[in-house]
DNA sequence: AATATAGTACTGACTGTTCAGTCAGTTCAA
DNA sequence: TTGAACTGACTGAACAGTCAGTACTATATT
């Protein structure tokens, strides 16, 4: 967010610097970014609907008219705010899930372990998934970016490693398309209910961490290859 | 969606339906549940904030201004689709998780036949929770009514269930609050995935069924009192 | 050093459109 | 002849997007 800054006002800078309290020029490099955090906070608040582009001008301290030097329209902004938090993370996550050799619960374990760290350490990382779930529903473009550059790619890499899993005898085979969404499903349960429904666990702290950690002792124990009599459940 | 009609009006009905050949007079006692049909379909198809009034007056076969009649305004629609279709069901799914004693599981596998059946048979059954996650996001208003005459009913019935269970030895002690969180977020996330996102399982038929299933033997044995080296995790 | 020229960053009043909600008036059965 | 059901043209407000014009800086010219 902050930029190194070449300050290219040359030697005529400090000496005006000195005698007036000009304040120093902002850089219109940076206006793109201030204009995404400004909205980003206003999403969230009011919702992508409720908020007016004038709201988002005066927010980057600017007005309306510049806001649309630098995006083409009030749904491009949501979109570039999709894309500016979502791509690399994706893919780390994908390869990280990829990479993995051994039993899928210990690769989740770690993953969970790396997501709720940044989470924890970097405010807007934690906003954006909440800006997700809250305007994906409501607007198709959203939920085909979201979809096609973090779904598309961490999805086949849980069904891969768990596929692989399955393959090593670490986790009892089951079917891979539904095994990866009940592994994920707590997770999402979690957003919406918390964000959408506002119905927040009884004890405040570490909800996330909680979570995590009962659905991997589930998945510990559920997804090993079976034991005994368990009872298994055929369709009908 | 069918009313049992008390038919008013009187001995005249009949003489006249026989002579002239004038269409059954529409019954005014319908409006109501011919325009939340209507809406269902067009909120469903188009988004809430896509809909106008009078496409949904104009399919319920009525002016602007009749819809006006019945409802006291756009979002009241809203409101009313899913007060509609939500207080009834949600009592008698909690009710049922309060009443069963025994294995957990067992009431859950019960409650899923259940419901798969009910979205099988009645098509506008199925299309209810569509749209409440596609309009509850955006929707504070929806948001709330749904948490409080659904989630706030079924949610602790499924949470005393599980205490039960595991008062009774029947599963194994854990964050009661995380783990119906577990329990019901496959299915929510399965929803998210296939609505939202369009992201649906490759094999295309029975999908419901088989994310019951894969559940289920997930749960029966993740849940089951722990037998012998499962390798629990505690936070950190 | 003073003045012209070019060009970028920005402003904010304005336009056009969309649409929720209203209401004076119409239809028609009883 | 009453009144419930309904019509549809109209109003007002909100708001996305535009554009002629301003401010300010950097460089070129004299």
């Amino acid at each position: 967010m902050e930029h190194a800054t070449a300050d290219n006002s040359k030697h005529r800078a400090d000496s005006k610097a000195k005698t007036t309290s000009k304040p120093p020029r902002r850089r219109p490099e940076a206006r793109p970014d201030e204009i995404l955090d400004t909205a980003l906070d206003l999403f969230l608040a009011q919702g992508f609907h409720r908020t007016t582009v004038e709201q988002i001008a005066r927010g980057a301290k600017l007005s309306k008219g510049a806001v649309y030097l630098y995006f083409a329209s009030k749904p491009d902004i949501l979109l570039a705010l999709v894309r500016r938090a979502v791509g690399a993370m994706a893919e780390r996550a994908a390869s990280h899930l990829r990479q993995h050799q051994g039993d899928p619960c210990l690769a989740l374990r770690e993953l969970f372990h790396v997501l709720t760290k940044l989470a924890q350490q970097d405010q807007s990382f934690a906003k954006v998934p909440r800006l997700i779930i809250h305007e994906a529903p409501s607007s198709p473009e959203v939920a085909q970016l979201y979809r096609d550059e973090v779904i598309a790619k961490v999805l086949p890499a849980l069904m891969d490693l768990l596929e692989r899993g399955m393959h090593a005898g670490h986790i009892r085979r089951l079917d891979v398309d539904m095994t990866a969404r009940c592994v994920i499903g707590p997770l999402m349960a979690h957003l919406l209910l918390s964000e959408v429904f506002d119905l927040r666990p009884q004890s405040g702290e570490l909800e996330l961490q909680r979570l995590i950690d009962t659905q991997l002792t589930i998945l510990s124990a559920g997804l090993a290859p079976r034991q005994e009599g368990d009872h298994v459940s055929g369709p009908h």
